[in-house]
DNA sequence: CTAATTTGTGGAACGGGTACCATGACAAGT
DNA sequence: ACTTGTCATGGTACCCGTTCCACAAATTAG
């Protein structure tokens, strides 16, 4: 391989002039500029980014936690994340967690050895603090409300919205409502919120939850489930529209009156079904986490999900 | 930043030691690995795994090039990828193409500057000739049939499923196919092999073709485009069970007669919808690519896709 | 009891850039 | 005439590991 110290000595030149020369930051007379291109051009020269890296101590990879790429709220925010990364000239290294705290702290310890140069947590499974732990080494970002810790977040503001969800249910006099979770409440700071606010808005009883709904089939099992333990909710509030829609077919399949309906994430499933959903607005979620993430500035930016109460 | 040199010489011993102590590549006593691993704790030293790179001359990154992370068939095909390429201990560096040519060669001019080990294209905008031009810079991995091209690929063998779908439409007398395709059959292959099976199947006419057809609406906007057209199929073949589904709401929206569809990608979509299908098993495409880039060898591996007549 | 291995260790080149600092030439300002 | 500023260029330390080679000591083989 031709390195940058064959081009000084057959062009004549020093080492620094032609590291000069290559990124254009002046100080090379038009004379240089010429001779040094046409060795480079002749020798088919280009610099080696990877030495570049070590030399500039960054890396402009950023690296992305996520569980895996089939649900689509990873796919939005890594899209989100993937646009925004793409403009301002950063890598996306996709690392996949499976929700294994161990696997997490693989990708901090890479974070420490320098692979990358942040890292975004779209899900997570090992506490803040540890998180917290790891920040000295780079930017470090979580797609969730932190809280109290100091650490930077871009996250979907779904408490306003599951109020307003919920208040339009009850208007709707719906009394007993199942409430579908992608992950126990103890886990999920998601599911927590969910069941928060629905005790707001109509007390501590009039539902029936389930957990560990994420897909479509785990949606039509859960209410295969519910029906075993008699129970009959009048309306359905999905953590998504993919789930929902499992849930609906079980009615389908079993000649059944289909209760009312709410999903989440505004899939497509959704819309062919009609269901009233909630979008999260993910893509503008990784765009934020992005930005974040290479701005080291540690913030926390909630953004505005919304209800689609018809389509 | 406390480096390797800094861990030698506080604990007496040379690099050399500290590196194959650290490493675990043997020649090192009892003695000098104990005293230089409490010096590596006392000090939290990591290696810089950028250095190590640089040094080895190999950076465990293969970059994947995909347009973007909203289709199916790149998530599936991402989903493979990342499967193998963790348990290789690979990191996945996801590429957005956007389908343009341009950012096509920005890529290979990385992979040239050592940024990857290996680049996957999912889906490809530049000629085949570009790519072979590259290989000398590392390993280069199609998820498309290549034909006579010497390059490695893994992809979907649609040829043999799509005429046994055909012949299945066939035999159900239906005349008039309406075929939607993603791309321009003069830029696809997959277009191209779609309308060349359908050729051998029911001969050359017999059939309405839309191209850029990808999404849900666009499913839908082209069967709207058809009836402007005066066209009346009596079934409709996508290339994807979302957009047999917007189609299909086109229907259902005008109060019209439904017309027999099939789709594709086995998409939840077409599930609930009961739809028939052709599952091209691209998480497998993507295990496979993966296995090839990191294989350096190179050769051509069809995966056989599988017809789905009901559900 | 030699000869041939194997083990333990260090030195130093190497991978390939970047960037700070010094030096000299020349032009413009006072 | 003297100071100051800008341009052009080179020298070299630095980023931080890996690995080949040499050499000595300790085993093992014959």
């Amino acid at each position: 391989m031709t390195n940058i110290r064959d081009i000084a000595r057959l062009s004549g030149y020093s080492v620094s002039t032609v590291s000069r020369c290559i990124n254009d930051s002046g100080y090379v007379s038009e004379e240089a500029r010429n001779r040094i291109q046409s060795i480079i051009d002749k020798l088919d020269y280009v610099p080696n980014d990877v030495a570049r890296d070590l030399s500039r101590g960054k890396t402009y990879n950023v690296g992305v936690v996520l569980p895996h790429t089939l649900h689509p709220y990873f796919t939005h925010v890594l899209q989100g994340i993937m646009k925004t990364a793409f403009s301002s000239g950063y890598h996306v290294v996709v690392l996949q967690s499976k929700y294994d705290a161990d696997l997490e702290i693989k990708y901090l310890e890479q974070l420490r050895r320098k692979s990358y140069d942040a890292l975004i947590f779209t899900s997570r499974g090992i506490p803040m603090k540890e998180l917290l732990k790891y920040q000295k080494y780079g930017s470090i970002v979580c797609c969730e409300n932190p809280g109290e810790f100091n650490i930077a977040a871009a996250y979907a503001l779904r408490k306003e919205t599951f109020i307003e969800a919920f208040e339009w249910i009850k208007q709707q006099r719906y009394k007993k409502v199942g409430i579908l979770l992608s992950r126990d409440n103890q886990f999920s700071a998601t599911s927590k919120v969910t069941l928060e606010c629905f005790k707001k808005v109509f007390g501590r009883n009039a539902r029936i939850v389930d957990t560990n709904v994420t897909t479509y089939r785990d949606g039509y099992e859960s209410i295969s489930r519910l029906f075993e333990k008699n129970e009959r909710p009048d309306f359905i509030f999905a953590n998504g529209d993919d789930v929902a829609v499992g849930a609906r077919q079980y009615y389908l399949d079993h000649a059944l009156k289909v209760p009312s309906m709410m999903g989440q994430e505004n899939q497509l499933s959704g819309r062919i079904t009609h269901l009233p959903t909630i979008d999260h607005q993910f893509e503008i979620v990784g765009q934020t986490a992005l930005k974040l993430a290479i701005s080291n500035i540690i913030k926390q930016i909630p953004i505005k999900s919304y209800l689609i109460r018809e389509r």
